[in-house]
Order: C-alpha cells, then structure tokens, then sequence
DNA sequence: CACGATGTTCGACAATGCCGAACGCTCGGG
DNA sequence: CCCGAGCGTTCGGCATTGTCGAACATCGTG
C-alpha cells in the first residue's frame, strides 16, 4: 500500500479521540503529541466541515452533527444490514426478545442493528456502539469464523463446528445471548444475528433453551440465503 | 474565520458525497472537478483511517463503519439527546404514536432521537436521517425560532406565537405530525420534539385533537426544564 | 494580583501533497 | 477476436500547502 495524506490521518485520529467525550486542543495536544498551532489548523477545518463543534462556554471540542448522518448513511448502502431488517422483524416476533445484528470491527462487535424486544419500552438504541468480542454470542461467533484469528481456544472451536454460540450471564448478570454466523455467496461469514434476555426465559435446568436456537440459527440461515440471492 | 486546511476539507466533501452511494474514482472526479490522482490518495487515506471502504468486485468505495461509530458516539455527548430519552419514552405512552426529536441542520431536520410506536413492529429507525424542514411539525417548529431564518411568513408566525406546529398530510397522505419546540437556558430553541401518526387518529372533524397538542408540548416544557438544571 | 492554564494568531521555511501523464486492467461492441 | 473506451492505480517533479514554535489574548484560580 502507498503513502497516505498527512492531514487527513491526523484529522482522523483527531475524530477518533473525540468520539464519546469533549477535549481541549491542549489535551489532544498531549494525546497525539502534536504542536497546538497544527491541531488548531485541522481543528478549525474540521468545525468548518460540520465534523466537529465547537463548545461555546467552555472552548472544547465535540463530534459534529455532520457525523450523526454520515454514520447513518453508511447502514443505507450496507448490504447486510438492509438484507437483515425483515428477518431481525421476525426473530424478535419469535422469540419476543430484542434482536442484534452485528460485524467484526476492529477487533470488537459493532451493532448494526437492533430490534427492541416487542412490548416492552425503555430500551436504549445501540445501533454503531461497540460490544466486546469474547463475552457476547455475536462476539464469539464471529471471532469463531474470522480468518485472521488463529486458534480461538476450545470454547471458539466448538462454536464453529455446532455453528452457533451462547453467552451465560458473562456480560451482565442474569442476561444471556445466542448467536449464529451469516455467510456472503463466497462462504465467508460477515455477520452474526442474535438475540439477548433474561436468563430465565432463555434457559432451562441451567442450560440453553434449544428452541431459541432454533429461531436464531434459521434466521441466520435466512439471511445468508437471501445473500445469495 | 481563518484559513482552512485543503486536503481534510476535499476529504469531507468525498465523504459527503459518498453519503448513501457507492461512487467511483472517476465519478468523484467529475463531482468535484479534482484529477484522479488526487482524488486517489485522499480515497486511499480514507480507506487506511477505515471511513471508506472499497468493494472488492466493482472497484468503487463507499462509506465505512468506523463513521457509523463516531455518528453514533456524537449522540453520546449529545446534551439535548440525554435529557430527552426519559421525556420521549413518557410521551410515546402517554399518545400511543411514534415520538421524534429533532435539530436545525444545514437547512435539514437532522433526528436525533426516534421512539417507535408501542405495540407496533416493523418500522425503521431514523436516528441521524433528515426530514424536510418545510413539510414536518418538527421542521416548521425549527424554523419559527432560527435566528437565521428572516420573515419565514404567516404559518411560521404562527407557530412561533402558539407555540406548536403540525402537519397534516404534507410529507405522508393519511400522517400527520405535531411538534414543540425545546430551548436552553438562555431562551435560545435547541430543538424540538414531535409525534407523528395516522390522520383519523390525531385529528377530530378536520382539525388536530388538542390532547395531543398538550402532551406534545408538555414533553417539551419538561425537557427545556431539565436543560436548565 | 500574578500565575499558569487555556484557545488562538502569525510568518518563515521546506516538507508535503498536488497534479497530469502514463500504466495495467476489464469490459463490451464491432 | 480484437480494439478502444472506460476504469482504478502509479509515479515523479514542482510549488503550493500545511507545518511548526513562539508570541498573543483571555480566562480562572490560588
């Protein structure tokens, strides 16, 4: 791979370091150990572009609306995602708990949708926050099948080979997960869908419910063959 | 203003129009009138700093999932989004219809909070799309109250004097939508929150069922409260 | 009241990123 | 089957562009 422009990179470590909090250019300053003059520049650019806004009180700065849309551009042209919304529909109906569709993202589980559990207010979205890989069913399932991963351990090997995952309480107490893999035509999984509640609904003596696993393996299987299509 | 940096700026404006499409270097080039080549290393930075991706079969870039992250991590520092989450729920019970809030953007409606409709599936969430600022109670709200708009004519007038809007059937036949406008501590309106939903609903022999007016605007003085704390 | 912190401006220097032509490549029509 | 038009990509010379660090204004604080 050839160079890279300068300016951009740092502009976008730049967004990077602001996603979720307000910091200085002093701060930035330290963080990137750049001169505040050129942080400033690229500041100023950045504010100018709507990326970045600039707190009026205190002389912070802070994502930008511009940012809100972009990110939500990016699900209109995602091909899982808009391949997903039906099936998401369904499971949720199902299984009547909330649906959560996600992909490997630097190294971490980004949500690219989310149902909310019918009849039931006061969720929060998460569509384009993180999860962690290895504590989440859609974590597992996806480091099971990514090829960069090398030897994921018993536990990864066993959910590639029965071709799906759980997670029991290893997020948050009481709460439990199941996932399975979406494929693309080439065989190779970009995506996981899964479901997530109360361990008392979704298990049985202590263990899995099959019957939930069976709604989410034949979404995912939906899914993967309306990739093909 | 001072100057502004020219390689981070050519780079929004690639992102902007790439914002819901997928676009090719060539066409990039006619867009923004820039030789290819230049346009190749900002693309190719783009793709390194993960806001771009290209896709493998056709060669042509679209968004990448980091901005998905960083637009979603803009809601997080969001003051106005925080404090409204609560109201928003509240107000979705109390009407019974999908509750909006929503911020002046480029002339846009960029919505920043979306609660479904309870009891009822199958809608998409419009968190970071735009609205049409003419056509939606949310949009004429916002436009009453922008210091930049000038003489925005009776309606706006109107609802700049009662203190509501609504749209009857402006963007959807068969919807109508209400909003009220939310401010800061200094007076200055931030937004606005709205409920949008079938005709024979919320309207009465023609004219907008007053109830809902209420509720609307008092999720709307109970947010403006809360940014005062 | 002076100090240290902040965000901001400025000008000189040269490194940086721009440009345009040329390169492989893939299509589709003749 | 070949040719050409379109594509994305590479490259090196030139000067424009962005970088840097010191100096500035401003704020809050001990």
């Amino acid at each position: 791979m050839g160079e890279t422009i300068q300016s951009v990179e740092r502009a976008a470590a730049i967004l990077r370091l602001l996603a979720g909090r307000r910091l200085g250019v002093a701060e930035l300053a330290r963080a990137t150990a750049l001169p505040k003059g050129t942080l400033h520049g690229i500041l100023r650019t950045l504010v100018h572009v709507g990326f970045v806004e600039q707190d009026a009180a205190t002389g912070k700065y802070r994502l930008g609306a511009t940012l809100l849309h972009l990110g939500s551009s990016y699900l209109d042209v995602n091909e899982l995602r808009a391949r997903s919304l039906n099936w998401a529909d369904g499971l949720a109906g199902r299984s009547r708990e909330s649906v959560w569709i996600g992909t490997l993202h630097e190294g971490q589980v980004l949500v690219i949708h989310h149902v909310f559990r019918p009849d039931d207010s006061m969720q929060i979205l998460q569509v384009g926050a993180y999860l962690p890989a290895r504590t989440t069913a859609l974590g597992k399932v996806l480091l099971a099948h990514d090829p960069y991963e090398e030897s994921g351990g018993d536990e990864l090997d066993l959910v590639r080979s029965r071709g799906w995952a759980a997670d029991l309480e290893e997020l948050e107490e009481g709460e439990v997960s199941l996932a399975a893999p979406i494929k693309d035509p080439s065989g190779v999984v970009v995506g996981a869908i899964g479901i997530r509640g109360a361990l008392e609904r979704l298990t049985r003596d202590g263990e899995v419910d099959m019957r939930y696993v069976s709604y989410v393996r034949e979404a995912a299987r939906a899914i993967t063959r309306d990739l093909a299509r």
